[in-house]
DNA sequence: TTGTAAGCGTTATCAA
DNA sequence: TTGATAACGCTTACAA
């Protein structure tokens, strides 16, 4: 029934050693002759041998697996963070087991358990269905990266410091009136760090800023974009002559705004700035590649994967250690870009000569009978 | 050393029955009574019992195991397909292992090794620099995805169909003039549909065309996008007063040419008609949604699992069956946006009464003092 | 319906 | 430096 595979019976009967031999010449070679090790060799290239790391597995219960749990693989972040997971392969040689969740707390607690039984060295878990309480009775190394984090490690981007970073901003292109802009606030847990530094420096600078939240469903780009762009129009029609700098929550959303304001102006205007959050790609392919606080995701992944396998590596010693749990925290950084500059003015590709069509609005004043209904 | 694990041995302890009937518990429930079925139940409650699917798999040989191989996650369609692959969990149970080659035929052939280490029992493969040849000698079930297939079961877009649809659009929305825009083209292996398809149209209607293939290093968003935005002045140039379609070969290349447009006019030229290929998001959150012919990620993802689930069904008879190589072609959907339209104008977003600034180019004609250097 | 016993292909322990 | 033997935790004939 089975394809017959070479094992290290038949090496061993091959070339006259015995099993365990045939281990060693795997786990430590140094502890054999030189010739004998060519002898074995040779024996593995003649039978073709191939290693079988299921029992491997069984018999010495290091699996090398690790767990990776995301809410979905659609958006770049998670992509992206998995992506950077994969990369450090040849570091720790971790084979990763990946899963969505989609945020759902039963399938989430389904594949964590599927994850337990295949013996998981450790987990990485980016969804939140689940509190990290009962993540950590699990009884295996849990790295959380952006989400509730109470009784296991984390790793997260410094929010507080990327809200700072994008208000000051703001704030030294001249802006007069600053925005926060976000879509709807599910996850309870989640913490406010962008928008509270963005508060702080507006406070601080004594600078007039709005909070503005949509409660519109994310899930569905035309809503959230005609949702965003009410606000950005009502923005306009109260700020009128004043420079407006827009924060946006995360890159989707700030490449919304400026998408709605490059579709009514035909460029980007004088009298706004705009920064988003993440450095995502749109940020730079966009119409008019925009400002924005880029998360380190190759860090944070670095990161996770050192205080997962420092905890992995505690726990496989003898005498199991345990290590205190770890939050780290990574420093996003300012990638400014023309939509936060003093003079706004969408420059076009290069090789242009001339300026095309409607490049200059009228100087800051937006045409209010753009702001109908 | 370890944690002590619950095995089938104290459950059969506890209960006083056998490890046999244990087993049987989890894989045929029916031949317990419903009685010994509770009395096991309780027990795996009361010692709080946890699978291990190492142990099955070595004794059993299934491992549920799918390798899956791309050239990297950061592009959309890779992560698409790998969100979709993991979809099918429901389904069949697959646990996927995922591996980023970047096309690199060392890193492919070591991951693919150990994978087999791993026997995973089947293969889901999307990079290319290893002959389908060599794959097909691993003795386990591997199903290509857009790569060299003459060895081994496969899915893929119908590329040639593709580009008939995208000419035809083109033709349909009164093109004078076709253009099909590509990147270089690395690969050897790589097949031509999307372009055959288009030139059989143009043919076809005798509708006059050009094949523009940039040499630049597609690697570097900037100077791809120079290169193209060079190839679109050229063409503005060379054709005034005629409508152009152009047909880029996928979304991110037609990305830019569009941005290109928009960029230099203001907005989406009249005299011009874009139509990408692959149905990326960025199709639809461009500054002007544009016109694509939809890759059916969902459906290519399914038709793969499919034909690898029964090569893989085959293999774990009794009496292994050999299922005859399988190439599986996938239709792509046009999907039509503004960009193809009869009136291609530009829309603004709802909501809008009047015209913003340089909306409407005056009358096809491009102003020549754009096309500088 | 249940049990016995022999694997699955390694690693780990102890002894030689 | 090497070997015999017992795990590892489950599945699978075959027997009862």
């Amino acid at each position: 029934m089975r394809k017959q595979k070479v094992t290290f019976a038949d090496i061993a009967k091959e070339t006259g050693f015995s099993k365990t031999t045939i281990s060693r010449y795997f786990n430590a070679p140094d502890t054999l002759t030189t010739e004998n090790q060519e002898i074995i060799c040779r024996a593995l290239e003649k039978l073709n041998y191939r290693e079988n790391k299921v029992a491997r597995i069984l018999a010495s219960g290091h699996t090398e697996f690790i767990g990776f749990v995301v809410p979905n693989l659609y958006m770049h972040y998670y992509a992206e963070m998995l992506h950077q997971m994969l990369t450090s392969y040849s570091k720790y040689g971790y084979k990763f087991l990946v899963f969505e969740s989609y945020d759902k707390e039963d399938y989430e607690r389904t594949y964590l358990q599927d994850l337990l039984s295949y013996n998981v060295e450790g987990i990485i878990i980016l969804s939140h269905a689940i509190p990290s309480r009962e993540l950590a009775s699990y009884g295996v190394p849990v790295v959380a990266i952006e989400r509730e984090d109470h009784y296991i490690s984390s790793v997260n981007t410094d929010n507080l410091m990327g809200g700072v970073q994008a208000a000051s901003l703001l704030y030294k292109c001249g802006c007069d009136d600053l925005f926060f802009i976000d879509g709807p606030i599910l996850d309870l847990a989640r913490p406010h760090g962008r928008r509270d530094g963005f508060i702080n420096i507006c406070t601080e600078k004594g600078i007039p800023f709005e909070v503005l939240i949509s409660d519109v469903d994310n899930s569905d780009y035309k809503e959230t974009y005609n949702a965003f762009s009410k606000m950005v129009d009502d923005i306009a029609l109260r700020y009128p002559g004043k420079k407006k700098g827009i924060f946006c929550a995360n890159d989707t959303y700030a490449s919304m705004v400026l998408t709605h304001l490059v579709r009514s102006y035909g460029h980007f205007p004088d009298d706004f700035s705009l920064i988003g959050f993440d450095g995502s790609p749109v940020s730079e392919n966009a119409i008019i590649p925009f400002s924005t606080i880029g998360q380190q995701i190759n860090v944070i992944a670095e990161r996770a994967l050192e205080v997962l396998n420092e905890q992995i590596e505690a726990r496989n010693k003898r005498i199991p250690e345990s290590v205190p749990i770890r939050h780290e925290v990574v420093t996003p950084v300012v990638i400014n870009r023309e939509t936060t500059s003093q003079s706004v003015l969408a420059e076009p590709a290069s090789g242009y000569k001339t300026g095309g069509i409607g490049r200059r609005s009228k100087g800051g004043k937006i045409n209010n009978s753009l702001l109908g209904t």
